[in-house]
DNA sequence: ACATAAAAATGTTCTATATCAATAAATAAG
DNA sequence: CTTATTTATTGATATAGAACATTTTTATGT
């Protein structure tokens, strides 16, 4: 499944992500010594949930996607792992297990962090540990949103609201509904397979979005956010 | 709604929750100056999800309920606050905006302790900065187990989860059933509170519990824990 | 290029659970 | 103590959305 690329060598060093950026060379050489470059081909796991977890993944490049598993083939996809996030945070500061699955949806280069590393440095480094905060906040925003459109929301607005978050990757992502099965937005937005391509297709009649095979346009944003607020 | 009952004195001192123990005497000084001790009566809210938040809740007394709400009259109930808790404190790391309502099922008291001296503690002190690490991580594992039950259990499941989870505080809290309605109840396991009511009396019927008035017993644990995991 | 498997698309049926309606019990108020 | 107002209870009805079954399209491997 994962095949170990490169070993440990100069790369710490030229991390650029800002979270990095902010350590003592002392600091950069525990991530250093207790690191591993991985990669992970296009629909391997970088993390399972439920399973024992004694290191954090770092992205440095590609895409996953993070979601929780129920019985035999259900998911709910939570989110797009980009550059610079890290997966499995939580090991480090409570039980040493993964909240949640996440799957590689491209090729992706992972640095795998000792998570005794990222706890000291948390622990000397005030403004690390502010950052590391910072990431679990937004983490805790987005899941309380994600529990409130689950609960609160019925099918169009889930679509709608699913269709505007990985829209917003377009910037970034041109290709990102390409790298998506009907499944998996259906998975996004927490509805069958078939629900999601029914209400695609009708969204479509509508003139609120554009199906090119995989790709979707979104047309009409006015529309498709008052579908999403109203539910 | 609030009234304030005492100013701040020589409250901070003789805080004795175990997150305040690490903080050096500045520490405690520049918490104390920039609190107040606030008295919320039963059904006060304590905080209110979308309202501005300029500081942060810490539980002395009391106990309170945390909910996410949806339109009109629903809401879903995430988990009961008790003494040593925080409330609010995503406001300190993002928008400061409450991501979610509480509300005060017993008289509480309560620090409200500015978002700056959190912040700035944090960054000075890793010890401080790990343990509210740890807070937040906990409130994630809740919430990826909330959005788990919510997505993948259907009624008998989330019922005997709500049931085996406000047992579980019986110990510290021998009244806490009185202290919740039908209708809280069913908000804790996210069904109709119609819903809540007749999985009460079936599981009555079913000998795994026994209804006293608005105390509820657990009997059956067993069979309970298995009906939570079986969903 | 062909065969085989996987994904997408649609219409039909089925089910879990909400909603509605109506009564009974329990609190609160006067 | 009596009346008014929530809260609890119960059965009947309605519905959103899943599951099923089938066809069409697209992708994959040999």
């Amino acid at each position: 499944m994962k095949t170990i690329l490169e070993t440990d060598q100069d790369f710490i060093c030229n991390i650029d992500a800002p979270c990095f950026q902010m350590l003592t060379s002392e600091e950069v050489e525990l991530i250093r010594a207790g690191k591993t470059q991985v990669f992970f081909r296009k629909g391997d796991n970088l993390s399972k949930q439920g399973a024992f977890a004694s290191y954090v993944l770092f992205v440095i490049t590609g895409l996953a996607k993070q979601y929780i598993e129920g019985d035999s083939s259900k998911s709910l996809n939570l989110r797009i792992i980009k550059p610079g996030e890290f997966v499995g945070l939580s090991a480090v500061f409570t039980k040493n297990i993964f909240n949640y699955s996440s799957v590689a949806i491209t090729d992706c280069q992972v640095y795998l962090i000792e998570k005794e590393s990222i706890a000291s440095i948390v622990q000397q480094n005030g403004m690390f540990g502010f950052n590391i905060i910072k990431r679990y906040c937004e983490q805790n925003v987005n899941l309380f949103d994600t529990l409130r459109n689950m609960t609160y929301k019925q099918m169009n607005g889930r679509i709608a609201d699913t269709l505007l978050y990985l829209d917003s990757h377009k910037n970034q992502i041109p290709e990102i509904f390409q790298l998506l099965s009907r499944k998996d937005i259906a998975d996004f937005a927490g509805i069958s397979t078939e629900s999601a391509v029914k209400l695609l297709k009708s969204f479509e009649k509508d003139n609120l979005i554009e199906l090119h095979e995989k790709d979707i346009h979104l047309i009409n944003y006015n529309t498709l956010n008052e579908i999403s607020r109203k539910g």
